[in-house]
DNA sequence: AAGACGGGGAG
DNA sequence: CTCCCAGTCTT
């Protein structure tokens, strides 16, 4: 049976944190608030080291929301690359419009503020208050819930929506003290993402093993977890994805339909999949007659 | 409450 | 080859 109080156990985390956080380009202290909230944006579903190359590109190239603003979307879908995902591209690229005409060009603090630009949701808006701003708040993604879902509840894995228990039963974790809490949100993220990892967690380096529900209860589950299963190969979303990174790595538009690149691909489903990008704004139509799409 | 949405490195 | 990742937005 676990021993240590809530408050101890966030304090281990807290520690632990302050001793082995890794040293990464958005937590350098001459970053900005919009540093942070890109990072944030690129961190949604995309790993670290994916990112980061890409962060420092981007900050070199739009260092504030403004230079981004005048970009053309053409232009960011393209230095977006492969992180997947390329909405966030648009969004953010939105989002530093957003920032220009409502709160000059600066990145806001206040959640509701933060919450009504493109691309940011719960877990991002509180990420920036409380990394860019040192804000108190309750940050709460995958890592987290796992770290907290574990140690507190003995659940292997969370489960697939964020429900108002687990918020509430979060929220009372988060010290009060501003830069304490801070620092239990970054160190709880970086234990999930380094230690109290999804599918081998590393229970032997982990400072809350000791107290930590799951291990007490013989850290059940794992197999029999429901897994989230995507199915990539031939479907809609790859096919996607090859259609743009054609686009991308052109310099102008291309004549997508009979591509050499795409011949294994199914003319309905081909065209079913220009039709959505078109929709979801990522490509254009040049030439309807000669099927040219660009970025 | 579900489903859609990319891509690559690790196991 | 399967699984996972600092989620968000739209039905």
């Amino acid at each position: 049976m676990p021993h240590l109080s809530d408050t101890a156990m966030v304090d281990a985390v807290v520690t632990w944190f302050e001793r082995e956080a890794r040293e990464l380009p958005w937590r350098s202290p001459d970053r900005s608030p919009w540093g942070v909230l890109v990072s944030e944006v690129m961190l949604q579903q995309t790993p670290v080291v994916r990112v980061a190359p890409v962060w420092r590109e981007w900050m070199k190239r739009w260092p504030a929301p403004a230079d981004l603003a005048a970009e053309p979307q053409s232009e960011v879908i393209r230095a977006w690359g492969r992180l997947g995902y390329p909405r966030r591209a648009m969004r953010l690229r939105e989002c530093a419009v957003a920032l220009v005409e409502r709160h000059g060009g600066e990145v806001p603090r206040e959640t509701v503020e933060l919450r009504a630009l493109p691309g940011i949701g719960e877990y991002t808006a509180a990420a920036i208050r409380a990394f860019a701003f040192g804000e108190h708040d309750v940050v709460l993604d995958t890592n987290v819930r796992r770290v907290i879902g574990r140690a507190w509840h003995a659940r292997p894995l969370p489960a697939a929506h964020l429900t108002k228990g687990e918020r509430d039963h979060a929220a009372g974790l988060v010290p009060e003290e501003k830069s304490a809490s801070a620092l239990w949100n970054a160190g709880a993220m970086e234990l999930g993402a380094l230690v109290c990892t999804a599918r081998a967690p590393r229970c032997d380096a982990c400072v809350l093993a000791p107290s930590c529900a799951w291990v007490a209860a013989g850290s059940p589950g794992l197999d029999e977890a429901p897994r989230r299963s995507q199915a990539w190969h031939g479907t809609d979303r790859q096919v996607r994805g090859r259609v743009l990174a054609l686009l991308r790595d052109a310099s102008g538009p291309v004549t997508v339909t009979g591509h050499a690149s795409l011949e294994d691909v199914e003319p309905g489903q081909l065209d079913r999949c220009l039709e959505s990008l078109v929709a979801d704004g990522l490509a254009r139509l040049v030439s309807d007659e000669r099927g040219t799409y660009a970025l």
